[in-house]
DNA sequence: TGGCTATTGCAAATGATTTGCAATTAGTCC
DNA sequence: GGACTAATTGCAAATCATTTGCAATAGCCA
């Protein structure tokens, strides 16, 4: 299954706490990492697409070679320990990635289009009490949860 | 992330409706699908396990070299396709199935534990309503969804 | 029982992701 | 600015889950 970055261009929800890329690197700097091309250019293309991101989405984004894929995979670890993306798995193998706005968990869901792959972003999540009450019946600690919606968007009917 | 079938076997919320072997195959006659050694032996498995099984614990649980791999792939579309299991994504990159009840679409979640890959089933889905309203808003259709939880369990803690 | 076709085993292909290693470079210190 | 050191990169090869081509095999129906 191809899922490609057609999400249409309306912004995301977390546009307005977009960081800037000075303060993005600043980051990196804090926690003595080094502020490399390759990074660089990864953020602002994540910066620029406030949407689920996959690997092969960023490499096509980047100036022909201007990087290597075994860079943007091993980017992408160093950013998502560093809390400045977060990981999302839309069911098919392919993991994608979203900018976090600073302090935000970027905790949110998507509903994605199983036959066009539009992704849109679900701001609510209900689910919240929800993991509470799992998590004291089974004893369970520091739960957390992954909800992605999928069905048939209005164009594809 | 290894995860295996320690699930405890203490047996699913499924159990009670879990078809008979004869049945089983009688569904795949039904289909004019072949009734065959590798098919009865999966089908035996994930009767015996009412919990989420991947591709290689079904393997390993097979007598040595009884079948292939690649058949228990093939198999497992097969079941997919005809409704009689239905495949859940723990988040590791691994594909798990669990046999349907007659009748029943098998929709529930899971609480995963990230150490130990304890898995425990949640009956109860309150995302039902939930989809209306997104499906709505969004005038998508057809629309499903995956939950997973996932946390640590009292024993890992 | 025979024959036709679905199914299997095996090996090779695919696709996402990871890793070893030597070459390169950012950040630091003088 | 130049040297130094550790972090980072590119490249190629390795993994891992899953899929697929193809010839051999085995269900099922007449």
């Amino acid at each position: 299954m191809k899922r490609s970055a057609h999400s249409h261009c309306k912004h995301g929800p977390h546009e307005h706490k977009r960081a800037s890329l000075p303060k993005l690197t600043a980051k990196l700097r804090r926690k003595s990492r080094r502020i490399t091309g390759p990074r660089q250019a990864i953020l602002e293309i994540l910066r620029r697409h406030p949407h689920p991101l996959s690997i092969r989405e960023i490499f096509a984004e980047l100036p022909k070679g201007d990087c290597d894929l075994a860079t943007i995979y091993r980017s992408m670890h160093l950013l998502e320990g560093m809390k400045m993306v977060k990981r999302f798995d839309l069911g098919d193998g392919v993991a994608r990635f979203e900018l976090l706005a600073e302090g935000a968990d970027g905790h949110h869901h998507h509903l994605v289009c199983v036959r066009c792959s539009r992704v849109i972003e679900i701001n609510e999540c209900f689910t919240r009490e929800l993991e509470e009450k799992i998590a004291a019946r089974n004893g369970f600690k520091a739960i957390t949860h992954k909800l992605e919606f999928f069905g048939i968007c209005p164009e594809c009917q």
